[in-house]
DNA sequence: GCAATACGCTTGCATATGCAATTATATAGC
DNA sequence: GCTATATAATTGCATATGCAAGCGTATTGC
């Protein structure tokens, strides 16, 4: 009924929401942000030029352009992103992460490390450890989405 | 700046959001049915009396009480679940799922596998496959969860 | 037994998000 | 150059979800 390929897939996305929920609750005490904004501003800073058009970094955080629009009014607020428009193609508004974004990213990443060592550290061997990258880089190959 | 546990742990969660996302679109033109109730379902079936209270199927969906309420409620509605009472404490109210939910939970879970295997086929190798899938299973080890 | 506390569920309110329509701008075909 | 089409962003509306309060039921301490 359920082959490995099944049970990989539910353990995936187990695996997955189980480390998001615990990170959720430690971002918003600790940091004041979301998951999905500290993702923004992840990949904005991954970015080649450290910004992104809404439609870019919809696509890359699997989420509606809708979604950017309005995840990015309060963070402009609170000053972590700006918004910067291309001087070619004026349909273009770009995101764009301020000094205090970038540091709001420095601090909830350690966070996340933090957590990510609390999720792998004594269960898988160090060996392990580099075989599950190698494979999670494959299994991400094609998507367009070059985060880690 | 990103240790190997950082990596994974960023990729993990883009490999589950994308297939996430892609489950979302086919369940929903396919099916009718939303991701979270797919596992709601699947949830039940693999419990012990093929029923839950609602609070623990919230802990094992990583979702507020509310939120089962609220899911149930409509699912209810279109016959994909029911409603029982505990003879004992009065204050439980199992979800059950019907003939109808689990024949949708069997419909679905041909996609689920169909698409596990899209994700998993022609990139990881046989033996890898195992080899991921242990992995998966001490990554999930104490979170109380056992659906895959 | 009774009072205090804990637990399960539901509901009001606030937030997050997707889809479709709208507007502004670019590009392609001619 | 002009028109038709495509793309980027925003906004209205509907749905999904969490938190805290409220209500009913169990359990605990005495």
């Amino acid at each position: 009924m359920t082959d490995t390929y099944t049970s990989n897939a539910l353990r995936l996305l187990q695996v997955a929401d189980d480390f998001r929920a615990g990170l959720s609750g430690e971002f918003s005490a600790v940091h004041g942000i979301s998951v999905n904004e500290f993702l923004m501003l992840l990949h904005l800073e991954r970015s080649a030029s450290n910004r992104l058009s809404r439609v870019e970094l919809a696509k890359r955080m699997h989420v509606s352009a809708s979604t950017i629009t309005r995840m990015a009014a309060p963070m402009e607020k609170i000053g972590l992103v700006d918004r910067e428009t291309d001087q070619r193609d004026a349909r273009l508004v770009f995101v764009v992460a301020t000094d205090a974004g970038r540091e709001k990213l420095s601090e909830a990443l350690a966070t996340f490390s933090k957590r990510a060592g609390y999720l792998f550290e004594d269960r898988l061997e160090n060996q392990e450890v580099d075989q599950f990258a190698s494979m999670l880089r494959r299994l991400i190959a094609g998507t367009g989405d070059t985060l880690a």
